[in-house]
DNA sequence: CGTGATATTGAATTGCATCAAGCTAAGTGG
DNA sequence: CCACTTAGCTTGATGCAATTCAATATCACG
């Protein structure tokens, strides 16, 4: 469609031009009251809906580049995002997946300090800084809000910092099953049993400060020892959660 | 002065119990401009010191403990506090020093995720969230502030995610070393070539998700290649600031 | 059905942890 | 003020969990 050389985000399709449908979008979304707009009453619709645009990305396409000027403060709706930090000699950490209700953004207007890449196909809603101002300068509850989440994220990067610093392989690929499934749940309805994983061993491993090997080998001894089982297309069965919660350590 | 089983938070000296003088203490505090209190106005320092609490905690001291009811915001305005997860076992990983300026608190009321202890003595100013409240709905630009101050923490969490995962012992202790040089910068004239260390080989291993030995070996390499040199009382010199960046990793 | 991407498994290596000892410096009480 | 004490730090020897290197297996997709 587009040339390669092309900025990244401009390969991704921005949806929506009518204002009536940009309303009907949001007041039919999903996550509507799980995102930050949650905040947000319905007589707010109309301006929420004016005030940022929605895009849809790929499976592998990137948001945004690491370095760029950071001006969007982007809410997943569906998809999952992976927010990744690396070094020039290639070494990758990934510090976040976002998943539909999350957003992310850079902390200054000057620029990202993460590459965020589709890891499964995303829609996306995107808002400047001025548009978002004005929103939660009529709806303080709206920043409210964001305050919240920004300080629930921090608890859980918390968590993943002592994840990265102190646990095992095998403690840290139990802990991130069992995290990833709860945040997910509700996907299906057994979801505590069956999850679909969306990422790849590469990614896992590079969320894990691990190398793929060992999160390949962690899998084969937690299905060895009957904690979970995999099937096809990378979903995985929980079948014994005692045993993979006490796995997880802690 | 009490007994030890008294609650820890009740052994700290609660200070200035004169309005006038709390006033005062605002108006004069060093961090004014810097914490969060910096975006009220001059004319909101009355309501913002009737507000407030002010503490202070000896070196050591436990300031929170991780489980208990998450009330309080605290504001360091002097001396380093440390934020501690541990598990069951004894492993334990400081999610995050706090220097003066910074501001730290539990995600919801709920409880607190972290315990934190006073690194060196401190001192402190605590906000309940109903007082919290009142003041940023006055203030709006207050609500403002201390979100982009969380997503500005969010953005140094991640960097630590990605020394956590990704660098080498080396590495670690290097970054560790020109991060808490310019976050404590301007301590004394030549900020950037001589640095008073507050915390133990302990903590900062347990910062960096690595042993006290490991720490150890680290620093006396990184002083035969000239890039440092210690002094008394864990005070750093920096001898080579182009080495020692190199050796950091990015 | 073939082909490149992704995942598994094995063997060898290594960076950091663990275990163990000695050292240094900051208090502390006689 | 100095010996004693102890918390904090350094250094060495050894072990092991995870990485690296290498080969093969399996999956997804045109």
């Amino acid at each position: 469609m587009f040339g390669d050389e092309m900025p990244v985000s401009m390969t991704a399709q921005t949806v929506g031009a009518q204002k009536g449908a940009q309303v009907a979008e949001c007041s039919r979304c999903a996550m509507r009251l799980t995102s930050f707009c949650g905040a947000l009453p319905n007589g707010a619709l109309e301006t929420l809906a004016l005030s940022r645009s929605r895009a849809r990305f790929n499976k592998r396409q990137t948001i945004v580049c690491e370095g760029e000027p950071g001006t969007l403060l982007f809410n997943v709706t569906s998809g999952v995002v992976k927010l990744i930090r690396s070094s020039p000699d290639g070494r990758a950490q990934i510090v976040g997946f976002r998943v539909p209700g999350e957003f992310f953004a850079s902390p200054t207007e000057e620029k990202y300090t993460f590459t965020a890449v589709a890891v499964t196909d995303v829609e996306i809603c995107r808002f400047t800084r001025p548009q978002l101002k004005r929103l939660w300068s009529e709806w303080p509850d709206l920043l409210e809000r964001l305050f919240a989440m920004s300080c629930a994220q921090l608890t859980s990067n918390e968590e993943q910092m002592f994840l990265l610093g102190r646990k095992t392989a095998r403690e840290k690929v139990a802990s991130f099953l069992l995290t990833y499934a709860n945040r997910t749940a509700c996907d299906n309805q057994d979801s505590m049993r069956l999850i679909n994983l969306p990422m790849t061993r590469v990614e896992i491993a590079d969320f894990l400060g691990l190398t793929i090997e060992t999160v390949s080998r962690v899998f084969s001894s937690l299905v060895d020892e009957g904690m979970i089982s995999v099937g096809i297309s990378r979903s995985v069965r929980f079948m014994d959660l005692q045993a993979l919660s006490r796995a997880a350590g802690d």
